[in-house]
RNA sequence: UGGGGAAUGGUGUAACGGCAGCACCUACGACUCUGACUCGUAUUGUCUAGGUUCAAAUCCUAGUUCCCCAGCCA
């Protein structure tokens, strides 16, 4: 038997296990068509799940589809950033893969055959005056003066527009179907236009490139897609994906099921404007850790374990929601929680020195990995009598319910000693600076006067192996929706203000300035990620660190400062 | 106001005429060599109004709200 998680279902599975119930397919094909304007996000990975997972689910095959049919849109550089990003996901094409455009023949000639059938004309209207006679929501279209050309004028412009003879603009080829249609997408819609530009894989071959309308259907029924998994916004589009393939005399019909896309509180999805955080300079580029692109989410310490999670806990449906950005961090955190090695490190260093531990001289700590899995085995550090603790770990005048490190309280330093808090150095400002401690040095972790409780508990750092480490700074673009709102409200003549701001997650980001112990240093070189103690977890990428703060201290005394 | 969709706790998603379930979030508690993790407990829901039925989230009628469509974007 599968396990639940294995066997949870959606609405588009009980569909394609009823097709292949009824006979109306015998083997599931998908297809994937990113567009490559851009790097895969968070909401690529609920595609890629719904169309390679369904026909993972059911042993069927997954196309990779480059959609490229718009060469002013689109650039090579994005193909092999989508091509590794599906991969990391753990997904294969392994039905083949293809580009939209090299079904650009194929399209052509059955515009052509449109043409000879009637059921397409060359349109000599300009876009304003198509727009026009198109009609209005509540009131039908109107017939173009030049919808009745005969078959044989509308294949010679046709080829003239292949030929180059007209500029961008001066014709398109439209669909002859129903100027009256109560759906507007069916008022005779524009199947190919003029545009003289260079393709990234066409070159110049063509001057003219079918619509999405037209070329879609025509490359999943050439792939022999069985089903056609594409979000919401196509489904009035659903009866002019029927009519291209029922024209074109394709025998097969591929179904075209349309979902909701993701939505995560908090975060931009819309590429157009990451396109613009990037070509701005508002991040460092696609694979910024601020990104919820699959490049920032791995640069994150993201595993594709917790996002495909993430993404199937989500589930898939057809009503438009927004999942709570928690609900990811939960999933990836339970990941790395389960796999991170585990790692002390001090990202905002307060000095203690052991007043009662010898100069020079050191004690070799032995810490696991991971308190869950010994197989992944331990690491040793030293004590010795000048440490780092984190800065928010002490408190001069403790409030409330405050365990850690106060004057006169007692602390463990995870691993080894129960130290006491003597005294606190302050410098010229009147910042603690440094803090003294005595050492029970009958405590040491393992040892027989090791169980004696305190009630809490520190990491620590030796101060004479740490090793100082820059981290990059990731501040977040906007602290919170206060101030998104207060933006929003000052920049009101820029009506895309709002959706330009990042709202990307703030406790993703940490500015950081701080120490590691070299051991971490070394063991980083085998996993990136390390699950952090009480802080969350922070992973290496090739430029350093990036601290990840996703567990927030939510503890009784935060309460009590208030 | 044309057409196409969708409405279930704070969030997301199940239940396809038969006990409204699960997860996240939140709160409280237990445990703990960090307050994390883990474990336990709890609050909160079927858009509205009628109708059919022994029985309605589910079927019927009317209404409400939200989303998408008037690109030579996808």
């Amino acid at each position: 038997m599968e396990d639940a998680k294995a066997t949870r279902s959606n609405f588009i599975w009980d569909i394609v296990q009823a097709d292949l119930a009824a006979g109306r397919c015998e083997k599931v094909h998908t297809r994937l068509p990113p567009e490559p304007n851009g790097w895969l996000h968070i909401g690529h990975a609920k595609n890629i799940y719904v169309n390679a997972g369904t026909a993972k689910r059911f042993s069927g095959l997954c196309n990779l589809r480059i959609d490229d049919t718009n060469p002013a849109k689109e650039e090579q550089e994005f193909v092999d950033g989508i091509k590794g990003d599906i991969q990391w996901l753990g997904y294969q094409w392994d039905g083949g893969l293809f580009f939209g455009s090299s079904y650009f023949d194929q399209c052509y000639e059955l515009a052509e055959k449109l043409i000879l059938d009637g059921l397409a004309y060359v349109e000599d209207l300009s876009q304003e005056e198509m727009r026009q006679y198109r009609g209005t929501l509540t009131e039908p279209g109107r017939n173009s003066p030049f919808r009745n050309r005969s078959a044989e004028e509308n294949m010679d412009l046709f080829r003239r527009m292949r030929a180059g003879e007209f500029p961008n603009g001066a014709r398109v080829l439209r669909a002859k179907i129903d100027m009256a249609s109560p759906n507007i997408n069916m008022r005779d819609p524009t199947l190919y236009r003029i545009l003289h530009m260079p393709h990234h894989q066409t070159g110049d071959k063509w001057c003219i490139y079918p619509m999405y309308d037209f070329a879609h259907p025509i490359q999943d029924a050439i792939e022999g897609i069985t089903h056609s998994m594409c979000s919401l916004e196509y489904e009035a589009h659903r009866p002019l994906y029927n009519w291209v393939v029922e024209v074109c005399g394709f025998p097969n019909h591929p179904r075209q099921i349309e979902y909701a896309r993701l939505n995560l509180t908090r975060t931009v999805m819309s590429k157009r404007y990451l396109r613009k955080l990037v070509e701005e300079g508002h991040v460092s580029g696609w694979d910024d850790p601020r990104m919820p692109t699959l490049a920032g989410m791995r640069r994150r310490g993201y595993k594709p374990e917790g996002i495909l999670d993430f993404i199937e806990r989500a589930g898939v449906a057809k009503a438009d929601s927004v999942v709570e950005l928690a609900l990811l961090e939960h999933c990836v955190r339970e990941n790395l929680g389960e796999i991170a090695p585990r790692a002390m490190a001090v990202l905002r260093p307060l000095r203690v020195t052991i007043v009662n531990w010898p100069e020079g001289e050191t004690d070799a700590i032995t810490l696991e990995n991971h308190p869950n899995h010994p197989e992944m085995g331990t690491h040793t550090i030293r004590f010795g009598r000048h440490l780092c603790i984190e800065q928010e770990d002490f408190m001069e005048n403790p409030v409330g319910k405050f365990f850690r490190l106060k004057p006169g309280g007692e602390v463990r330093l995870k691993g080894a000693y129960i130290i006491r808090c003597e005294e606190c150095v302050k410098d010229a400002l009147g910042n603690v600076a440094e803090v003294r401690c005595t050492a029970d040095l009958s405590s040491r972790s393992g040892s027989e006067g090791a169980d004696r409780k305190v009630k809490g508990t520190l990491h620590w750092v030796n101060a004479e192996d740490a090793a100082p480490f820059e981290a990059r700074l990731y501040e977040p673009l906007l602290n919170d929706e206060d101030a998104i709102a207060e933006e929003v409200e000052g920049e009101e003549a820029v009506p895309d203000r709002k959706d330009f701001i990042a709202r990307l997650n703030p406790r993703s980001v940490e500015v950081l300035t701080g120490c590691l112990a070299e051991h971490c240093l070394l063991s980083a070189k085998d996993g990136d990620v390390f699950q952090f103690l009480r802080m969350g977890y922070f992973c290496k990428d090739r430029d350093g660190f990036a601290f990840n703060r996703t567990v927030e201290l939510k503890d009784s005394f935060k309460k009590a400062s208030r």
